[in-house]
DNA sequence: CCGTCCATAAACGATCTAGA
DNA sequence: TCTAGATCGTTTATGGACGG
């Protein structure tokens, strides 16, 4: 008993925080580096995605890597990115590239982004009742349900429909960015949740689950809120909170374990 | 056997605001 | 002033249970 009170121990604050030095007589002291700091990368932002987006390339994939965006569009994430640093494939359905089918071999990337619609308006079939007259028709035309371009189901179901066909566009995807991602590739996931049939559908939470089952590891997740108020018509009782964020999540295809 | 009711699934479409 | 839209509540269809 005696011994252990000739110990030397810290001195202590109510927070539990160390306030004085422990005697010399401790040799193999851990020096600590880095620096305290707050102008870090947050995982919300109230902006747009121009913005956000240089930040989580800045944090999560390195300069010099291999970048395939197969879902390209007008190219709003690149906006403010110096695009010297990066090597970008830049694909859409314009270019002809299905991203549940990508033309890279396997293991070939650094880094996979992905923007499908996250709206099962988008994926409608007819489109006089299709939302997403503008920039997103092109992936109505192409992607939506109950159209000869709508693949079936792995056990050769019906296609997806609805909120289904959403996450089914998500999923494959998912999968192929899988194969072409090197190990330690980062899959950068746009999305966001959806209200249809007048029931919530937490879109990133069914992300997360079903990508984990292929082995991707959810290693970052980012709200960006946007600006503007945005509204609903045609409403007479409101159900459902208005959503005004959305998700970026990242990935990491981990490097396989080795068993011995 | 038939019509009604109810629950659930499927289908559908409107409108107000920000930004140019 | 004009344009165009990263939704969500409402409406319609469907099918089973149930009573007459």
């Amino acid at each position: 008993m005696a011994q252990s009170q000739q110990e030397t121990h810290p001195v202590l604050d109510i927070f539990g925080v160390e306030v004085a030095e422990t005697p010399s007589k401790n040799k193999s002291q851990r020096t600590q580096g880095g620096e305290t700091r707050s102008d870090v990368i947050f995982s919300s932002y109230q902006s747009g995605n121009s913005d956000v987006f240089p930040n989580i390339l800045a944090l999560h994939v390195p300069e010099g890597a291999t970048i395939a965006d197969v879902t390209y569009g007008k190219g709003v994430f690149w906006r403010n990115i110096n695009l010297d640093n990066y090597t970008l494939l830049a694909t859409d359905l314009a270019t002809g590239v299905d991203c549940r089918d990508l033309p890279y071999d396997d293991a070939s990337l650094d880094a996979v982004v992905l923007d499908p619609p996250y709206m099962e308006g988008l994926l409608r079939a007819n489109k006089t009742s299709s939302a997403g007259t503008g920039t997103h028709a092109g992936f109505r035309d192409y992607y939506s349900n109950g159209t000869e371009s709508t693949l079936p189901g792995d056990n050769g179901t019906p296609p997806s429909k609805w909120h289904a066909a959403v996450t089914d566009l998500y999923f494959r995807a998912g999968r192929e960015a899988w194969r072409v991602l090197k190990d330690n590739g980062v899959l950068i996931v746009k999305c966001q949740d959806e209200v249809s049939a007048n029931k919530q559908w937490l879109t990133h939470v069914e992300i997360i689950n079903e990508y984990a089952n292929y082995g991707f590891y959810a290693k970052d997740l980012f709200v960006v809120t946007r600006t503007n108020k945005a509204g609903i018509s045609r409403v007479k009782k409101q159900v459902h909170a208005r959503k005004n964020h959305s998700y970026f999540l990242v990935f990491i295809k981990p490097r396989p374990k080795r068993r011995h």
